[in-house]
DNA sequence: GAACACAAAGTTGTATACAATACAAGAGTT
DNA sequence: AACTCTTGTATTGTATACAACTTTGTGTTC
C-alpha cells in the first residue's frame, strides 16, 4: 500500500488534489448526495484560499458530482430517479461495446491488474468497508474502459461511473453486492481470453443487473437526499 | 468606456456567458486552434476581471476546448489525429443510436425546428458565412440528440460535436460541404416518417462519410496549428 | 560571432478585501 | 396569534493586490 492509510492525513493543497480528494469520499459514500459544500470549510480544512478551492468544485460540477447554483453554493448532487436511468442507459450503450475492444487488446499486464483491483475489492468487503468496495468496484469499470485504448470514451464512462456512485448512495434496494462478484470473475475471463462477443454480452448483463437492482419509483429522490441531509 | 458595440452584440458579463461567446467563436472558427487565450486580454475585452475569465477558460478546457497548462495558460486546443480519430469513432458509437431513438419521438415542431436549422445553414453558406454553416451544422446534430431525450447522451455528444470543429479547422481536407446538405436532408425525412432503421442508418454513413472526409496523416497536427497562428 | 548568464518585463497562480445576495430572527402592526 | 417588514448574519461573487514562474532581451565571456 503506497499511500492509503489516512483519510485526509496527505493534504493535497492543489486545485486538482482537492477535486480528486472529494471525488474519492463522495466515491466511498463518506459524503452522501445532498450534503452542503461551503467554501470558507473546504478551505480551512485543505489550507488553501477559497480561489483553489472554487476552481476544485467548479471541476466537479462538471462531472455532475457537484451541485452548483449562483450565489447558493455547492452541495453534493443527487440525482433524479430520471438523471439515473439516463446514466444506467449511457453506460449499457457505451460499456458493452467498450469491453468488447478491450477484450481484443488486453495485455497480461492489464489482466493482472484487474485481478489485483478485484482481490482489492474483497480485501475492503472483508474489512468492512463497502464504501471502499463500491469505489474499486468503480475502478474496475474504468480500467476496462481504459484497456480499449478509446481515451475520449473512457473519459465519458469514468464520469457515468461517479454519477453512478451517487445513484447506489440514493436508490440502491438489495443488500448482496455478491452478483457482482461473480461478475466481474466472470469478465475477466473473458478478457483475458479476448473473447470479445462473450465480454460483451457479459457486462451488457452486469449493467441490466444493477440497473435493475435499484429502486427507481416514482417518488421522486430529492425528498430521501433531504432526510440524508437532515442525517448529517 | 471601450465597450465595442462588436461582434457578439450583448456583452456577456458572467462566466457562463463568455465560455459561450467563446465557444460560439471557436465553432464558427473566428479562433483557430493554437490561438492564444490570454487573461488579460478577455478580461479586457469583456469588462470584467480575470477571476471570472478564468472561470470561463476553465469551463471550456473541461470540455476540451482550450488547453490549460500550468504556469503557461490557456489556448486553443489543437486534438492530434488520435484525438481525432476517437472523436469520431466516439460520435459513430453514440450518434446512431440516438438518432434512431429521435426518430422514434420527434414530433412535428420537433421537425419543423430541424428543417428550420437547414434553412439557417443553407442561408449562411449564400451569405459567404462558412463559420456560421459549420456551427448550424452542428447544432442539427446536437438537437437530434436533445429530441431522443437523453440528456446525458446528449450531452456527451455535444462536447464530441465541439471537438470535431476543431478537428475540422485542423483536418478538413474536400472542400465540398455538399454532402452534408443530402445527409441532413435525407436525415430528417427518416426523422419525420418515424424510420428508426433508416434514421441510424443514414446517421452512421454520414459520420463515416465525414470521418473519411479528414486528412489525419502522420504528420502530427501541431506543427499545422502552428502555422495557422502565424497566419494570424 | 556564438553561447551562456543574467536581468527585466509580462503572465499566471493565489490570497485577501470588498460588494451583493440569501437566509434567519425579531420587532412591530393588524 | 399571524403576518410582514426590517435588520443582522453568513455565504457567495467579484475585483484587486501580491507572489511565483516563464519568457525575452541584453550584455559579457570565450
Amino acid at each position: 500500500m503506497t499511500r492509503t492509510a489516512d483519510s485526509t492525513s496527505a493534504p493535497p493543497a492543489t486545485s486538482d488534489g482537492i477535486a480528486q480528494a472529494l471525488s474519492l469520499a463522495i466515491h466511498e459514500h463518506r459524503i452522501l448526495p445532498g450534503t452542503k459544500l461551503g467554501e470558507d470549510e473546504l478551505s480551512e480544512i485543505y489550507g488553501v484560499s477559497r480561489t483553489v478551492v472554487r476552481a476544485a468544485l467548479q471541476t466537479l460540477s462538471h462531472i455532475k458530482l457537484v451541485d452548483i447554483r449562483r450565489n447558493k453554493g455547492a452541495s453534493v448532487a443527487s440525482p433524479s430517479t430520471k438523471e439515473a436511468h439516463e446514466v444506467f442507459e449511457a453506460r449499457e450503450l457505451l460499456e458493452p461495446r467498450t469491453a468488447s475492444s478491450a477484450a481484443k487488446r488486453a495485455t497480461s499486464e492489464d489482466i493482472a491488474m484487474l485481478e489485483r483491483h478485484i482481490n482489492d475489492e474483497h480485501a475492503a468487503l472483508d474489512a468492512n468497508d463497502p464504501g471502499r468496495a463500491l469505489y474499486l468496484s468503480g475502478l474496475f469499470h474504468t480500467e476496462i474502459a481504459r484497456i480499449a485504448g478509446q481515451a475520449t470514451i473512457a473519459g465519458f464512462i469514468e464520469t457515468l461511473i461517479a454519477r453512478s456512485s451517487l445513484i447506489i448512495a440514493l436508490y440502491w434496494r438489495r443488500e448482496s453486492a455478491l452478483c457482482e462478484k461473480h461478475a466481474h470473475h466472470a469478465l475477466l475471463h473473458a478478457l483475458a481470453d479476448h473473447k470479445e462477443q462473450q465480454a460483451e454480452e457479459l457486462m451488457r448483463s452486469h449493467l441490466v443487473d444493477l440497473h435493475s437492482a435499484l429502486d427507481l419509483r416514482e417518488r421522486n429522490g430529492r425528498t430521501l437526499s433531504l432526510k440524508d441531509a437532515l442525517s448529517s
